[in-house]
DNA sequence: GCCTTTGTTGCATGATCGTTCAACAAGCCG
DNA sequence: CGGCTTGTTGAACGATCATGCAACAAAGGC
């Protein structure tokens, strides 16, 4: 009678939480929302399929947590209130600006719009994202530069951002990182001079 | 013995293709493409489950048919070699830039991006209305805009408008469809001169 | 080595999904 | 009015969905 070597692996609450957010991004970024089924995740994750209610209540709390794992990359970015030029950078770095994360977000968006309770998710992260870009705009134009101006040019700038990551994504033969970080150059030192 | 009223009424096939797509377009908007059910769509249509095979082969048949229903109006609006100041009016018009189209095209291009028989649909209809902004910046600028800048400024143009739609559909409150229309023609105004 | 804590399993359940198809009937033509 | 074409129905089907839960076992403390 040897000893059977152990059926699965226990993790700390947290530790497994992540694991499942992860999986849950990958199977976004695979197949859109349609393949973020709670077989898929569990399957990704390797865990069986009772475990995302255990830790998250339910499949919707997952997204949740899912939608906070997204934006935590570029908020960190933001942390440390970073210059202008440097964040228009970080935004078409590989890092960000790739097939999986883009893919990720059009999930993310389409389901915001129709989920109310991820809409409420959404609308803090969006409002601190928006905030501090127009903050970094207003630290670098200075006191010259009116709240609402650099309000009007952030918001201008996020959808610029948001469009050319769009493209990318449904087409991204069109639009290369460089092209885009460009084009992005370009909008903000028409109002606020060179970067 | 009394006459029985019809059961039903039966149209044309073309009638009713057209209504099960409008039903399809009412189901995107209310509930993005998790609302994109058979169920859903044949009841919104007044229909029985059957009717979508019927006419369409399957739902997928339906969803291309959908996409290229959703680009209608807009391709409409290119038709004809008309002004670019007149389509940028056009673009934020009450007609397109409202909720539920917005909507429509969030739970498409979501799609898009994780369904490869969709994709082909779209890029048939994306490089159409690419190609036709282009031209029109072309007429407007004159022989003096290479053919490579009016591309290049119809890409960006193109990410700006579906990133303020994108920004609508996500937070309503922040865009305005005036603000929205002169922060592109701002951007156009930069290369081109007044519109 | 046993006991307790707690993370994990996996089946049962009922709902809903897309597709198929044989029966049906509305409306037109003669 | 009777027959025919063709658009339509709705039940049956198997697959897949999210969730609940009772049994289970891994790992650490004693």
């Amino acid at each position: 009678m040897t000893t059977q070597p152990p059926r699965f692996r226990r993790y700390s609450a947290d530790v497994r939480a992540a694991m499942l957010v992860e999986a849950g991004l990958a199977c976004l970024a695979r197949g859109g929302i349609s393949a973020f089924t709670v077989e898929n995740i569990c399957r990704q994750a390797g865990a069986s399929r009772g475990l995302i209610a255990h830790h998250f209540g339910s499949k919707d709390g997952l997204l949740s947590a899912v939608y906070a794992a997204a934006y935590r990359p570029i908020l960190a970015d933001l942390a440390g209130e970073p210059a202008l030029g440097w964040l228009v950078g970080r935004i078409f770095a590989p890092e960000h600006f790739n097939r999986d994360s883009l893919n990720v977000w059009l999930a993310l968006w389409g389901e915001v719009a129709a989920n109310p309770a991820l809409r409420a998710e959404h609308r803090i992260h969006y409002t601190s994202y928006r905030n501090q870009i127009a903050a970094a705009i207003g630290r670098f134009a200075g006191p010259g530069l009116h709240r609402a101006e650099a309000d009007e040019l952030a918001m201008s700038f996020i959808a610029l951002v948001d469009g050319l990551w769009l493209e990318q994504c449904l087409d991204p033969q069109q639009v290369s990182p460089e092209r885009a970080k460009a084009v992005c150059l370009r909008m903000l030192e028409q109002t606020l001079g060179p970067l």
